[in-house]
Formats: structure tokens, C-alpha cells, sequence
DNA sequence: GTCTATATATTGATAGAC
DNA sequence: GTCTATCAATATATAGAC
């Protein structure tokens, strides 16, 4: 195995393993138990638990534009159909785990924003991120959206409205939350759009 | 100190320490040592760790009429401004903590769903509960929205947005996510009790 | 870069006197 | 109900040979 696999894989494992049970709650032991790499290994790559959360952070934000906006921009041309497309993609991955892990990038912010300074930027980056997909596509719509609208707060409404969801939908082992919270958003879109 | 006054004084710090640190990152040393208070007491009370934060929340529950919802509806007697004001104190709370702090129940939610089951369906009741507030609102505004307005969605669309909007404010540590997202959440009310 | 062995601190929890 | 002392397990991290 070539140097940098194993930091992948170590990158691979503990993403899954923070994403499961959170970040305090998973020991690096479990980490280099899943990942078959030795204790050496990791902190060869990465001085402290928290340096691997940075890269975990930095792996997320690399794939944010292949794994998760292209992907659903890929379904349709309608801006605004691909924010749905964008939603889409959540659910699905809440399906597929009965509700039960949520938007990695969420459960972290939630769990440490407040403990370790520079995760913190990391995650606001993330989510800004996110937020930009999201208004190249309001951007690409503003000839149907009223003048006043400030397309950069309707995109991080529409961020808000998918953590929230995805908080609910978890809590409630329920995809019911997700769908009404969609609906309502779907419903705000088609208002805006129409009064143009 | 009587017998109680111990078993509160736990379940303060500790709602306090979880609601600062996170579940796993707060030791059961840290909250004896801010409660003053000896290991043997508090597993007199509680006998595992878990049973303290089921604890905490069963205290959330009973808090949730008196301290949060109550103190916003005597604000005002409209129903929909009964909304905006419990969505004000939130605001508050953030602004008092620096945006540092965030919703109690929601990171909880995003930090522990999954781990325990008894701890989850709690979450879910403090949710349902909260929801449950709103829709008394949303109930005596019913003439006013539209008929097709699934209210208990409706309702569930606050808590969304709300918590949602506390995630943003706490990743950036600044009001303005959360105030964008009320923004919005107020337009798409004023839209809803247009069009009725 | 990887290996094994280990250090040190802290974790949640218990025992038994009072 | 509260106290002190302590347990066994686990935590993150390190040392040093290979």
C-alpha cells in the first residue's frame, strides 16, 4: 500500500466513523482498528486527533463540487429544479440510512463549533461553499425572482431550510419532516417566482 | 443542602456543561467538580451518565411551556407574532452567547440521535412539544391562512427553519444567517396570510 | 513510512464507611 | 444521602527499532 493510500484510508475511515457517531465519541483507536493502520501510521500524517478532523474537513470540501453539486446539476438545466435536485441528494442519503446519520457537516458543526477555533472557519468555509452552488443557480433564475431579493440570503435560507430538515428527519427517525420542510420551501420558490 | 436541592443542582450544571460542550466531551468529573458534589451522590441519583442527560431533558420538557413559551406569547396577542417573538428569544440567547451556543436540544439531536434510542425518542418529544406550541398559533390564525395549509407541517417548517437558522448563526458566529433566515421565513408568512 | 510497545491522563462507575 | 478512595477501561499520544 503506497504512502498516501493509507492516508486516505484514514481519511476515508475516520469520516465515516465521525460522521456515525460524532467526533468526541469516536476513539482513534476504532479509527485505526476499521482503518487496519497502526497508531505510527496515523500520527506520521496527522500530529493530533484534531489535525485528522482538519483533513477530514478539507476532503469534504474538495468533494463538494464533483460528489454533491455536479451530480444533481447534472439532472436538469432549470436553476431552480437543480436546488431541488441538490435537496434530492440529501434525502436520498437519509433513505438509504433510515434517518439515522444526518449531514456530516451539520453533526460537526453542531457537536464543536465552539471548541476548536480553526474547525470552525473550516465548517463556516463549508457551508459558504455550499451556499455559492446555490446562488450560481438563483443567479442563473434572477430574471424570474423579484428585484429586492438578495440572492446570497436566499441561498443560505435554503441551507438553513436543508439542516433543519435533515435535524428533524434524524430526531424523528422520519423522512415526513424532510418532505413537509421541502414542500413549504417548494412553495416559498413557486410564491417568489410568480410575483415577480 | 436537602436531598433535591443536590439532584438540581446536577441537572443545572450538567444541562449548562452539555449545552457548552457536548454530551461526550463533558466529563463526569468536570460536572461534579462545577457542582460541587461527590461521585457518590450523583450516582445516587443517576446511575449512569445517560440517565443524567435523559434527566436534563425530561427538565427541558418541563421548561419548555413556562420559560420558552409562555415569556413570548405574553408579548403580544397575535398569533403569528407569538411566532416571530419565540423565534426572538432564540435570537437573544444567540446574541447573549456570542452566537457560541446554539439550540440545547438541536445540538443534541445532531450529536446523539443515533447512540442511544431512550435519548432520541426524548429529543423527539422536546421537538413535538415545541411544534406543538406553534400549531396553538397556527390553530387560532387558521382563518387567516390558506385552507390548504397543513398547520402541524406548517409548524414543523418553523421548528425547521429555526434551528436551521441557529446552525448558520453558530458556524459563523454572527447573527446575520439567523436574520436572513427569519427574513425569509417572515416573507413566506406575509405571503401565506396574503394570498389566503 | 510502518511497526510494536508503552506512557500518562482521564473516563465512567463502584465500594463501603458514615 | 454523602463521603473518600479507588477500580478497570479507555483516551490520546509517544518512543524507538526497522
Amino acid at each position: 500500500m503506497s504512502e498516501s493510500d493509507t492516508r486516505e484510508k484514514l481519511l476515508t475511515v475516520a469520516a465515516r466513523l465521525f460522521h456515525e457517531q460524532g467526533y468526541a465519541a469516536t476513539g482513534i483507536s476504532t479509527i485505526l482498528r476499521e482503518a487496519k493502520v497502526n497508531s505510527g501510521s496515523l500520527y506520521y500524517f496527522f500530529p493530533t486527533k484534531e489535525a485528522l478532523l482538519l483533513g477530514v474537513l478539507d476532503q469534504y470540501l474538495d468533494r463538494l463540487e464533483p460528489e454533491v453539486l455536479r451530480p444533481a446539476f447534472e439532472k436538469t438545466n432549470d436553476p431552480i429544479e437543480r436546488i431541488f435536485a441538490v435537496l434530492g441528494g440529501y434525502r436520498q442519503m437519509l433513505q438509504m440510512t433510515g434517518c439515522a446519520m444526518g449531514c456530516p457537516i451539520g453533526n460537526l458543526a453542531l457537536e464543536l463549533s465552539d471548541s476548536y477555533p480553526g474547525v470552525r472557519e473550516k465548517l463556516a468555509g463549508l457551508f459558504r461553499a455550499w451556499c455559492d452552488g446555490i446562488q450560481r443557480c438563483l443567479d442563473e433564475a434572477a430574471d424570474r425572482l423579484p428585484d429586492h431579493v438578495d440572492r446570497g440570503m436566499l441561498a443560505q435560507f435554503v441551507l438553513t431550510v436543508m439542516e433543519g430538515a435533515m435535524m428533524q428527519a434524524r430526531a424523528h427517525r422520519s423522512l415526513d419532516p424532510y418532505d413537509a420542510s421541502m414542500a413549504h420551501l417548494k412553495s416559498y420558490f413557486d410564491r417568489l417566482l410568480a410575483g415577480a
